[in-house]
DNA sequence: ATCGTGATTGTAAGCGCTTACATGGCTCGC
DNA sequence: GCGAGCCATGTAAGCGCTTACAATCACGAT
């Protein structure tokens, strides 16, 4: 059996508390003894026992993260930056990853369960009130990323702003009849992102046209966020136009860049060129859109990981501090699809 | 304060123990107490505290998978499968996530802990005797995903096997002069690759010439898997046929997805049309490549993950059964890079 | 020589739970 | 009517650790 505290002190001669003291760097110990139980330890290659710590001082030292894995590239960078921060401190992580947003409750309550971890971090996860009540009640500290709440820390894009940048970014190339290919409706980025849309054309004197904006959520009852909702979306709009060419969106926002693959595959099947004859943004800038040159909105995904624990480990430590909410703003990145550079540098990712 | 069972167990008026039995489902419990633990467990809103149980138990209820992002989208698709058979169960995901193969051992060190996690799920982790040693050592029951060693259960994919196949597909398109870049030679899955590339042109006759292999391990000493060094090690080869261009290899066989997307670069960069100048075959198959046409070998990822769990469970039932070890053989999906189709039946993801 | 003082160490309670064993009350067969 | 035997429940130990408090000891000051 591994070796606890106990075997420790008897073959050092010493109480548990002092092999435990020894463990814990605990001033008020002799320097004999400490070496003397800091060599057994090592000889009996004893490592302590995490449960019975936990259950003993009253914490973990695990973070809960709760990702639904919508579009894996963003939930990977934010896992990469989480874990990033995590590796300097001495919390490890436990990952509720679930495929679609039904069963965040689920895990959610696993996650908030006495005794199994510190804090949690929740990502791109719609806060509801019994979410913000089980939250509460739970009395861990919660940071959010990629929606925000007043109770509680968060760290977030600004997808208004970001759809409003995509937009004035068109409208400046000329544009006047851009069309809209939006993920299901009742998730908070893509109303954001819509409002955005809405601000700059109003911006530009441009009239509101219901017949250019699509929403994608018949995909199957999924979440819209796939490549196949943004290919049938812009067929979809692409239709309207059948009849009255003249009228065609001359350029596309398609608010999330997995759609905007889509798209663009249904707008080459459509014989339409890219950007001949459609330009094209999304949102998000993921790998793949560097490659096939995709102008996008891009976010900080792994910086806002980095920064969910930061703040998560800050509160740990002061835990009745006021909320704070950070808000990045989101990068225009001009490719091809707008008229950018066709060869770009290559970056190392 | 939370509520223990100390407080069911007062205002239930038993002992503890009756409530620990009533909530553990044991049999010898009368049906009127059943109910009035239950309804005053309720109550109070009680939840089991982890860690108590953990120790009392002495399980976590607890999986650690370790998992180094190389390509993101292998990692991702196994930890899809990985959570997708765990949510069935009722045990928790702990994810090492290391950026790079230096900090496993750090990662094995804390997921090996005593009363960390029950069981032990390692992703593409080369197996040195080290670390054979050590996680014999900490009795728990291993799984291992992409690697493999004769100790442990493992899951793996036969590259050898499929790297082969890949130049096999080649050859009987036609080409004799078959390039080959790879990722780090340290790899072992490379070497596999490398080993079927041999072997596929033995069989057809082919004889090796070192001139047309090129490793990709200078991309700043990173490990080879990314779009840079693809791009970098592309150059490279062709680099080698300036001088001599009828020599120029007709065909490449790029050992994963991601560097095969740099290698589209480097050859378009250089003029070359693919497939007309250039055929290429990659492997992995990673989202992008569908959407850019790549000629590939797709590896069952997320039902490798999910594959994992279910041994990983069914060992922790009976954990003196021999290792066991599933090797899949990868899939050739027949794209553009090769005359495939242009237009292919859309995935929904 | 005595006492206070501070440094070192030990004792024991407690974290919240599980579970082996003990206990008491019943029912049942004779 | 009485002991065997079964059920439901309680008592208490233990999981491996931390930590408040108590005890001990050496030391110098008085």
């Amino acid at each position: 059996m591994a070796a606890t505290i106990y075997d420790i002190a008897d073959r050092a001669r010493v109480s548990i508390a002092t092999v435990s003291r020894v463990l814990n760097g605990h001033p008020r110990v002799s320097e004999v003894t400490r070496r003397r139980v800091f060599s057994v330890a090592e000889d009996l290659g004893y490592e302590p026992h995490a449960s019975a710590q936990s259950l003993a001082r009253k914490n973990t030292q695990l973070i809960s993260a709760i990702v639904p894995m919508m579009t894996s590239y963003f939930f990977m960078e934010v896992l990469r930056g989480l874990q990033d921060q995590l590796d300097a401190s001495d919390y490890d992580l436990l990952v509720y990853a679930s495929r679609t947003l039904d069963k965040v409750d689920g895990q959610l309550g696993r996650a908030v369960q006495r005794g199994r971890s510190d804090g949690l971090v929740l990502v791109s996860t719609p806060i509801t009130e019994e979410r913000v009540r089980r939250l509460t009640a739970s009395r861990q500290p919660v940071v959010l990323v990629d929606s925000s709440h007043e109770a509680f820390d968060s760290i977030s894009v600004d997808n208004r702003q970001g759809g409003r940048v995509a937009v004035q970014h068109l409208v400046e190339r000329g544009h006047e009849r851009i069309g809209l290919v939006l993920p299901v409706m009742d998730s908070v980025p893509a109303a954001e992102r819509l409002a955005g849309y809405q601000e700059a054309l109003a911006e530009a004197g441009i009239e509101l046209d219901d017949r250019y904006i699509v929403s994608a959520d018949w995909d199957h009852g999924q979440h819209g966020y796939t490549r196949y909702a943004g290919y049938l979306g812009t067929q979809h709009l692409l239709s309207r136009f059948e009849g009255d060419p003249a009228a065609r969106p001359t350029a596309l926002f398609v608010a999330a860049d997995v759609m905007a693959l889509g798209a663009l595959r249904a707008l080459r099947e459509a014989g339409l060129d890219v950007p001949g004859d459609m330009e094209l943004v999304g949102f998000d800038d993921v790998v793949a859109s560097a490659y096939v040159g995709l102008t996008t909105l891009r976010q900080p995904m792994a910086e806002m990981g980095r920064m969910a624990t930061e703040m998560l480990l800050r509160r740990l430590d002061a835990p009745d501090t006021e909320p704070s909410h950070t808000i990045f703003a989101p990068e225009l990145i001009v490719r091809e699809t707008t008229g950018g550079p066709v060869h770009q540098p290559l970056s190392t990712t």
